[in-house]
DNA sequence: TTGTAGGCGTTATCAT
DNA sequence: ATGATAACGCCTACAA
């Protein structure tokens, strides 16, 4: 039964207690192996008798690092994010690490405070989804000795080690295959260039375009949504619906997965078909195969990569300053699903189907 | 240009490069308006020049509390959770004050190591989502002043404040829904009984069931999942059909909306169509609407569920320790999908399908 | 094997 | 308005 608002036990009350010194409890604590078999118990009865539990401020004050790594990411209600939490979380778990864990809703200002408050806490290291191609506040970190990797940021700062997915290829593969579809005009719902991850997958959707002997700016047209969400790929298929007398895009890809299940919905919304156009998400969430129609997309290694930056935190944490810094990067790949296939509207000759 | 690896500069540092004693230093990051404008002034040039932050630990030290509130979910891979962990970390960040997530897995001693690693730093509240009924360790940690509430537990415990949803009634809707479609044996997939909300929600199945004049044994069955998950839902259909040589139960009433994705999945898969299967699901995703068969479920409050119980731990932070605590029990909406609609195979008369 | 003492960086108290 | 100084609780030499 605890009583009330008893002050936490340090270890002088512990020492006490048990009538020894407070070395020797420290000992206790974090090398048992030092201390006699008949102290450590007398010292372990009373740690668990006051509940005694080591204050990790002091700790961390004399040690100078927290127990536990930070992790950045752009959007926590994206499952892709969270999968990569779970990566980042076990590797770390392996090592005696915990999580902690922030959003930085793609707003560069948070990510400011996010960091501080890691770099304030000394978090022995930081697995970061930058909100903008501006990491200097990172590369600065590490440069202060916190291990930093960047993760799913392509341009490689040289400084700091990467975990990265090749998002060219992945708009490659997307647009490609909209196009191998039938499709002569593809629509992309994107997010701000700002982020890489956009930036980059818009343009790997013009390589596609180009290589399939058209021109990105007849073949191709970019949609911005507000946010990266399901909401957002909602009202973009709502604004092009209005501007465009109710009538769909011939083809679409969007930036992930979420904007692609808001884009279906509102199609659905407005008494059209979501199968009559041919789609490409990015990300294959676990629930893709699930939608109403299952969603063709690109594939990422996301739990992979969760694991893999917290790997290369661990290898900087030992590594000296001056070794090069890892960069890995995966390859996407396209699993495709019924929402891709050529339905009606695109198929050239022939009876139509149903 | 950050070089190499300076040592992270403390207050002595700033105090000595702008000419004045730490203790103004203190005062001019703290508060402000107690020091004169051109001490102010010097002050900053010197900690914008050193890149001074405050050190955290050393500040927790001093202060007793980290500028941080803890957070424990079962599930972090559920969109449940994380909405969850957005009302908070907003109700948190109103007042300064971070997060830091983690989830347990409903693992009791994932639990455990959460809760000593928030009670080492002394975070400033936590709100945990217990994973048993053994709450011991938070009321021993509310017993040493740090503010706790519980989320998603409905047993009051006295002493500490809770928000939660009334999973009884949740459990009441979706049965008395399905057998209002006609359904006379349901069966529920549900989790282990050791968490109060399958335990509620499966109260509140028979319930609805003895409210229909039927008896609970003979019309509901329960089917344990593995996990509460799309996976565990999954493998219970699997398992399920192997049993009764591919016939799909009458109905169905799900945990939670994950597994009913994975149960809608794997009759899927069997070959079967889902839509011929009511199927009522709990906590209302987002993407419970743009499934393959848009999913009924039963929705919570839950990003405001987050929020409240950030506020609770505001309150209990100034309240003191004698006075009762506050328990919050919002109510559950029935939301009706396609999936609950009643299909051919209720049709209590007329010739086999296929 | 165990005890003693210094210092990590901050804040707060008390002088000045 | 500013400066000096004593804690906060822990770890770790070093001494016994």
């Amino acid at each position: 039964m605890p009583r009330g608002d008893a002050a936490r036990p340090s270890v002088t009350d512990v020492a006490r207690a048990a009538g020894v010194s407070v070395g020797t409890v420290s000992n206790v604590v974090n090398r048992p192996g030092k201390v006699s078999r008949a102290t450590r118990e007398r010292v372990q009865a009373a740690i668990d008798r006051l509940q005694f539990v080591p204050n990790g401020a002091a700790r961390g004050l004399r040690t100078g690092t927290l127990a536990a790594i930070g992790l950045v990411v752009l959007d926590i209600r994206n499952p892709f994010f969270t999968e990569i939490a779970r990566g980042v979380e076990d590797a770390a778990g392996d090592r005696g690490l915990s999580l902690m864990l922030a959003s930085s809703d793609q707003d560069p200002t948070r990510e400011r405070r996010i960091l501080s408050l890691f770099a304030a806490h000394a978090v022995a290291g930081v697995v970061a989804v930058p909100a903008s191609d501006d990491v200097f506040q990172l590369v600065e970190l590490a440069g202060r000795g916190t291990p930093v990797v960047l993760l799913d940021h392509p341009s490689p700062v040289e400084q700091l080690p990467s975990v990265a997915v090749d998002n060219v290829a992945g708009g490659q593969l997307a647009v490609r295959h909209l196009l191998g579809g039938g499709a002569e005009q593809v629509v992309m719902l994107n997010g701000s260039h700002r982020l890489s991850q956009c930036r980059d997958r818009w343009e790997g959707a013009r390589r596609a375009v180009r290589a399939a002997g058209l021109t990105p700016d007849s073949a191709l047209t970019e949609v911005r949504v507000g946010s990266i969400d399901a909401a957002g790929g909602a009202a973009a298929i709502e604004e092009w619906l209005a501007f465009h007398d109710g009538c769909p895009p011939e083809a679409l890809f969007c930036v992930n997965d979420l904007v692609a299940i808001g884009a279906a919905g509102a199609l659905r919304n407005a008494g059209l078909d979501p199968a009559d156009t041919p789609m490409v998400g990015y990300d294959n969430l676990e629930l893709a195969a699930e939608l109403a129609v299952p969603l063709t997309s690109v594939a990422q290694p996301t739990y992979e990569m969760g694991r893999s930056a917290a790997e290369l935190l661990r290898q900087q944490a030992g590594a000296d300053a001056a070794a090069p810094a890892g960069h890995l990067v995966f390859q996407p790949e396209l699993v495709v699903r019924a929402s891709s296939r050529p339905s009606r509207r695109l198929v050239p000759v022939g009876p139509p189907r149903l």
